[in-house]
DNA sequence: GGCATCAAGGTGGTATGCCACATGTATGCA
DNA sequence: TGCATACATGTGGCATACCACCTTGATGCC
């Protein structure tokens, strides 16, 4: 099934297929490509606000564009799960702490299903990429968070999509994001152990040892759990 | 099927149509509910053909509706995964054997885990309800199929609405509405014995036996796709 | 002063019109 | 006869206009 297109994503190439299945097919199409993407970041980043109802109207203006592409946009939107509508208003989903509970537990079935059966098919040179990003994660300490977050996602991509199931890694793809609208990737507390699991998850995909792929998964979905919790309660 | 092809649009004659809503209770808001709901019966009947291209302004008029509220649900159906756009044309997701396959292996993974969470968990009501309809599947063979293709998705979806979890049961009815798509639930080869598995799966949830409601759920999952797979051989 | 009523503005829902673009066909010229 | 050009037609994309509905607030009457 040839399925060339890996989820590195640079913030500068987008790459002109025109098989893009991708979740994210930005620009250059459409309005309602464009105010798609714009709009899924704008939820990620609550620059929407939750809560508060969405005015057609007012939105468009702010966008500069007609109520006719972003109404199609947020019906796309809506079919995807990031927006709800009680009888007329538009609201953006809000996921409570219970549901992202939810979609937690989820993602850890989902991706402890693909960690094993990644293992021994992901690509050795992205393997390599990899690893020494991480590793070069743990000597220089100067990284922002950004930057680590989005190695860990690329990580989680990676496996998802080495898992030889399209679907599962679209699936867990779209789970993840769901789970994006409660919160964005907290900062790991101590991001030397997350790097050491990732490091060692790595290892056991690179072995081809299931087990211990799907154990390392767990463990370290089960790290990011204990660590999401911990912070939560602080506040 | 008869077309619904109303186009009197006369003022406050919008009667609230009693679509009886078969997938779901969604109709009677507004229009683009009404024709979510309808193009998705439409879609799982291949009504409308796989392959191709779907027209807006055909379809709008075999709908008696204008373009608008048309391409706002098409933009639903297609952020719900349910159809496609190629450079701008539309068309009727097409689930190869390969994704069915994946999708039913996730659909096992979801659900054994919804059964064992649903153990002792479901209303013992709706539960005596199921029995009893199971049982009386049993003696009289009369009932047409799609009565038991029907009972076999309520035994499914109370089983998953008993799980605890709104966003599991979700999933789960996103991943078989898609799974549908491929095919109509199959006719069971031997449907006493798919009813027998129904009634073993029932008593352990009623029993709230988390593993032998898991290994009800599994073993019955892996019945259905093995009688997929034998009719799909047949051919 | 209090209550009823109506107007004004905001909202989402729907229909329609126009545009750019692609395609296929027919016509006209060499 | 053959090729090229132009028109007719179909498509999706987008903007706008109008509608029914609801909320709100101000006005006027009791």
């Amino acid at each position: 099934m040839a399925t060339t297109s890996f989820g590195i994503r640079t913030p500068s190439a987008q790459e002109p297929g025109p098989d893009a299945a991708e979740p994210f097919a930005e620009s250059g199409k459409g309005l309602v490509d464009r105010l798609h993407a714009q709009l899924h970041e704008m939820l990620l980043t609550h620059e929407i606000p939750l809560g508060v109802p969405i005015s057609e109207r007012q939105l468009s203006i702010r966008l500069g564009v007609s109520r006719t592409p972003l109404r199609e946009t947020l019906r796309r939107l809506e079919g995807e799960g990031f927006i709800q509508r009680n009888s007329g208003v538009l609201e953006v989903r809000r996921i409570t702490l219970e549901e992202f509970l939810e979609l937690l537990k989820i993602r850890r079935l989902l991706e402890v299903e693909a960690a094993g059966d990644a293992a021994g098919q992901i690509d050795p040179h992205t393997l390599a990429g990899l690893r020494a990003a991480f590793e070069s994660l743990l000597s220089e300490e100067v990284r922002d968070n950004r930057q680590r977050i989005a190695l860990d996602l690329e990580l989680h991509r990676a496996i998802c999509n080495a898992c030889g199931s399209r679907t599962m890694a679209e699936l867990i793809e779209q789970v993840r994001r769901k789970s994006m609208l409660f919160a964005t990737p907290p900062v790991p507390g101590d991001f030397r152990q997350t790097v050491a699991e990732h490091l060692r998850l790595l290892d056991a995909v690179a072995a081809g040892d299931k087990t211990h792929a799907r154990e390392a998964m767990a463990e370290h979905l089960d790290h990011v759990l204990n660590n999401i919790l911990s912070r939560l309660m602080k506040r």
